[in-house]
DNA sequence: CAGGTTTTTTACCAATTGGTAAAGTTACGA
DNA sequence: TCGTAACTTTACCAATTGGTAAAAAACCTG
């Protein structure tokens, strides 16, 4: 048994959104530790207190927000189609994540933020929701490669080297900026090497 | 004109080697803002005035973490050998990149915890010692390419391609433990991935 | 539009945190 | 071994921070 849980009202569903969205862009930018909740309130035109109102702690906040946008950040894994042709459908899945790296950087970075410190908040979400879509997910990796469709390797590794490549253009955006700056085109540019790359790669 | 800058005693060389060490586990696992000057003082063993006697603020100590770190950090790059074989250059580069992740995890989220934030202490340092050796290698590598040695490819995206995988096994290390959990072979698992992986995609 | 409920605001608090002042202690060269 | 400079410790502080209490305001429904 949990709570009553009453139908959330609209002022509150707007609300929460507000407040997720600002704690998107402060935890991504600064953490979880680096972020203040008067931060937070003065970003979204609230009063801190009104935080505390629609979340018990500042904790729960950052839980909330990690737990929404894991489903949608997990969702081209998911998008997999075992029928479809298998190089097709891995460049489908490397290009959307190379566009979500472009769209989404902040949620990226929340994520990295949340993972390379250990994944305090986070580990048993990742055990309930993640570990079951790449076990799955490896899965049909595995049967295209056995099919001769692709080249043969260790799926698990495969799919960490594409998030790896994918999110370091969010995730180490500060650094790339430096290393080739200017470069307006720089977007273009990594969807094109990292697409080569892994059709290279991926050819049986 | 700087300072008098005496040479610093046998104690102050310790003492400030201490403070590092305990940083540098600090810092890694909690970021910045995460970690406390108490935090610091007890992994030592000293006294929280005592680290500002050696280091004028806790920033102080993170920049000096972050700045003597990255010359050895850097160091596998600087030894790429425009005389030897490109392909043996490049898979050594790589081995040793898997191998620091390995050895040096800590080192390499200090790194990625700053970056991801913007690296708001460190952009001048990655101006100034970074980007000019990355220019170099880069042109390096090109030189390469165009020999017909490596399959040709933009240097610097293969070089961001080589961190991101490289580095991930260290600095996402918690969710690759709950995906890939009780594989006590998992770093050699990871080693021979990635070896192959970019021997394939070097391949001219 | 009355009355209760939801939401917002003001005032506040205790704990933590980065840092200081200054007294006390140790190390070391003359 | 003595005096001074280097180092350590204790006591403290002001600002920040996560969070609370409770009054005030806004909102909704019968």
């Amino acid at each position: 048994m949990t709570e009553p849980a009453r139908k959330p009202s609209r002022i509150q569903v707007e609300n929460r959104k507000r407040i997720l969205e600002a704690a998107l862009e402060l935890f991504s930018k600064h953490g979880f530790r680096g972020t203040t909740l008067d931060q937070i309130a003065s970003a979204c035109g609230m009063h801190k207190p009104n935080l505390i109102y629609y979340y018990e702690s500042k904790e729960a906040i950052h839980v909330d927000l990690l737990n929404t946008l894991m489903t949608e950040w997990l969702s081209p894994l998911n998008a997999l189609d075992p029928d479809g042709d298998p190089m097709e459908e891995m460049l489908r899945y490397i290009r959307r994540k190379m566009e979500m790296s472009r769209l989404y950087p902040r949620e990226s970075r929340l994520f990295a933020n949340e993972i390379v410190q250990g994944a305090p908040r986070m580990l048993p979400h990742l055990e309930a929701t993640l570990k079951p879509l790449f076990d799955q997910q490896c899965g049909i990796v595995n049967t295209w490669m056995h099919a001769g469709k692709l080249a043969t390797m260790h799926p698990a590794h495969l799919i960490f080297s594409i998030w790896a490549v994918t999110q370091h253009y969010a995730d180490f955006d500060a650094q790339i900026s430096v290393l080739l700056p200017g470069d307006d085109k720089r977007a273009r540019g990594a969807e094109q090497f990292v697409e080569e790359m892994f059709r290279k790669l991926l050819s049986p």
